[in-house]
DNA sequence: GTCTATACCCGGATAGAC
DNA sequence: GTCTATCCGGGTATAGAC
């Protein structure tokens, strides 16, 4: 995607954000090997060491990457939580949550194992960002927090095993979804919804 | 641990299992940054251009460790599924295979990673050792695909995300193994157990 | 706020002598 | 099967001019 690349290094707002814009459609193009300080200086029409005027390291220009993200993460699920709401208020609001879940990283690979696969520089992170992210979930576990965390681990385990093609080319992913929501729904949900018909 | 790295170095098995065991050592000891062949050589008492002629390449020298990690995990695993066995057939079994799994990859995060987070390069890969590593697993949820596929990613999901350091500090990680073995108990098996009583 | 030049580190891999 | 010498690539980051 050469046009988002064009695109977020030409945006005209403050440098930080859009620095942050283009290391996250560098990454999003090519992996985590394109995002050096060289690439991104480059995508930006600059020579690396310009970047350190301001960003003061790597690690810094990478929570700024990883933040945005978990921005995005959050109001995304946030609205599939709000839209499985209106069918069926039990296991149809925590299979829309996980369907979105899913999709975004599926969509965004790179950029979802940056989010994951690190020890959270929460000392970089907005405050109050990360409780957003996982607020929906939270809310569809009941607030118990063993039960969310489960469900956290089942569906960034399916995410994970499927981007890094661990699963065996014919597996069936949207039936071992269907079986893990089917295990952690709440006992009775789907039962009682039968047994009312 | 020196100790493993010298023993490994200078066991005298055929030289490519050698060089594996010494990665392998190196691995676990210092993480990933240390898998370089001038590392690994340094640590055989040899220059890295020797290792070329024992392996094609670093991408075989890694395979010859992936293989030998998936050889000791389902040897763990098939231990620990007969021995959970003996206790309570249903949710016994499940919860001694979980228990050795966390235990394993815990214990080699570095190795874990390796094994796990690229694809697997199965033409690398000793005939029927995927499917034996995964025997334990398939046969505790009842040679169901999607249903050991959902349980693999409970358990791999809770792994990655311990040993990356994604959980707050005070989470009771324990209590998420107990309320994600429970979703994927078999519906009753623990209830069938308290009606006997 | 950008540049050039550069320091300093690292990696995988090959050629050819012994 | 080991060595030395080397190629060729890459990375983060700083100094100092403009």
């Amino acid at each position: 995607m050469p046009d988002t690349l064009q695109a977020a290094a030409r945006a005209p707002k403050d440098r930080q954000a859009q620095i942050a814009d283009t290391a996250r459609a560098l990454l999003d193009a090519e992996g985590p090997q394109a995002l050096t300080m060289r690439r991104i200086a480059g995508a930006l029409g600059i020579k690396a060491p310009s970047l350190y005027k301001h960003v003061p390291d790597k690690a810094a220009l990478e929570a700024l990457v990883v933040a945005a993200g978990f921005a995005e993460l959050a109001s995304t699920l946030a609205a599939a939580a709000a839209d499985g709401a209106g069918h069926a208020d039990g296991p149809g609001k925590l299979a829309a949550i996980a369907s979105a879940y899913r999709a975004y990283a599926v969509a965004r690979p790179h950029l979802y194992r940056l989010m994951t696969q690190q020890p959270l520089r929460r000392d970089l992170l907005p405050a109050g960002l990360e409780a957003r992210a996982a607020q929906p979930l939270a809310e569809a576990a009941g607030y118990d927090e063993a039960r969310a965390r489960a469900m956290w681990a089942f569906a960034h385990g399916m995410v994970s095993l499927e981007i890094d093609g661990r699963f065996p080319p014919q597996a069936d992913l949207d039936q071992a979804w269907r079986a893990g929501l089917a295990a952690f729904a709440p006992p009775g949900a789907t039962q009682r919804k039968i047994a009312e018909d």
